[in-house]
DNA sequence: AAAAAACGTTGATCTAGATCAACGTTTCTG
DNA sequence: CAGAAACGTTGATCTAGATCAACGTTTTTT
């Protein structure tokens, strides 16, 4: 089960995970699954615990007065999911993120990473990295919605994470991008007739 | 001159700079001086430096093709500037980054940067921390883009950031915001006759 | 001090994409 | 397996905000 996460370290950090580290990380990671539906976390809710996702999706939005979902966050294998703000802040999360398939991850508290933090020297260096890494993403994303067409924002995806246009319906693609589920349908038939 | 930079630094860590951290940091971050509309980043550069401001205020932005800027960040005292992802990954930058006023910043080099990491462990983990903030900026910025209308979204900004409001002329904020200055000024007379 | 830029406002018009609606198909679920 | 969700498509209509244009005021440059 934490094989997933130690590789992912692994193939990340210079020198490999030794014994007493990897013993470390079996220690606070914890695992929980999800069924399809089920929330990580609610609006509203102080966030406990950031998720590293070793099997499945999931989706993170906000919902709004007339009960739309807009979807802010896809997380599939391999990625990073919960709302470290509130997590860190003790605030309460504005975001529902809920298992868009049966989901495994590994949870860590914030106490846990806290205690990762101190106890192993890398890990504040592999979290600063990730995290700029996370920056450049959101950057591109807010740089898009401003400047780009919906045809635009599309392609962008398809080249982007080209997974996501398999993995999740059009839908939930079409919140995501910011433009409705007609709009991407439309797009789609036009450039099918190119 | 190094001043600002060190007490910005005493404040987010737990302990005080000592005499010789202080000397490595002023060994590493070099004064520099932008006159008022002058680059601190062109587009198609690979970034060599970061700044941090310590008086003036500086735009981050692209040029499409009719030759509109869109803002996409607006930088003034104690912020960090400069395109992370071009610096780390030597990727040509698509940003222009200009100084809106007379500027001087403190720049550091990319090896300069990872000569402290390595000598001052707690860069790290301030760096962690420092990115992780950004992120909760973008990712509220993103949010705002895909679900708030222009007047939102200036209210939002007003109470998030109101110093921008009396430190950049409108259409700066109107594009920052992802609108036309027409829009803002607008939203403005209208909620001026409430 | 004159000329030129930069800035902000207002009006008229346009348009990308949203909304509303209806319907066929596929996928769950009891 | 039957009914109900969930999903995707197409058409008609609407609208927030963009674009285009003109003009007054303030600031900067020479």
């Amino acid at each position: 089960m934490h094989q997933g996460l130690i590789e992912y370290i692994n193939n990340k950090i210079a020198t490999k995970l030794n014994d007493s580290e990897i013993a470390q990380i079996k220690a606070v990671f914890k695992p929980k699954t999800l069924r399809k539906h089920q929330f990580f976390l609610e609006e509203g809710e102080v966030s406990k615990y950031g998720g590293f996702v070793i099997k499945g999706a999931l989706k993170q939005y906000t919902i709004d007065e007339s009960g739309k979902e807009n979807i802010i966050g896809l997380y599939v294998e391999n990625w990073w999911v919960g709302d470290r703000e509130s997590q860190m802040n003790n605030t309460p999360t504005p975001y529902y993120i809920d298992a868009f398939e049966n989901t495994e991850l590994l949870v860590v508290s914030k106490e846990d990473f806290v205690s990762l933090l101190s106890q192993m020297p890398f890990v504040s260096e592999l979290g600063r990295v990730l995290s700029e890494k996370r920056n450049f993403q959101l950057l591109r994303r807010l740089h898009a919605t401003q400047v780009m067409t919906a045809e635009q924002r599309l392609n962008d995806l398809e080249k982007t994470y080209p997974e996501f246009l398999q993995r999740f319906p059009q839908h939930i693609i079409a919140s995501y991008l910011g433009m409705t589920k007609e709009t991407l349908s439309r797009i789609r038939a036009n450039s099918l007739k190119k």
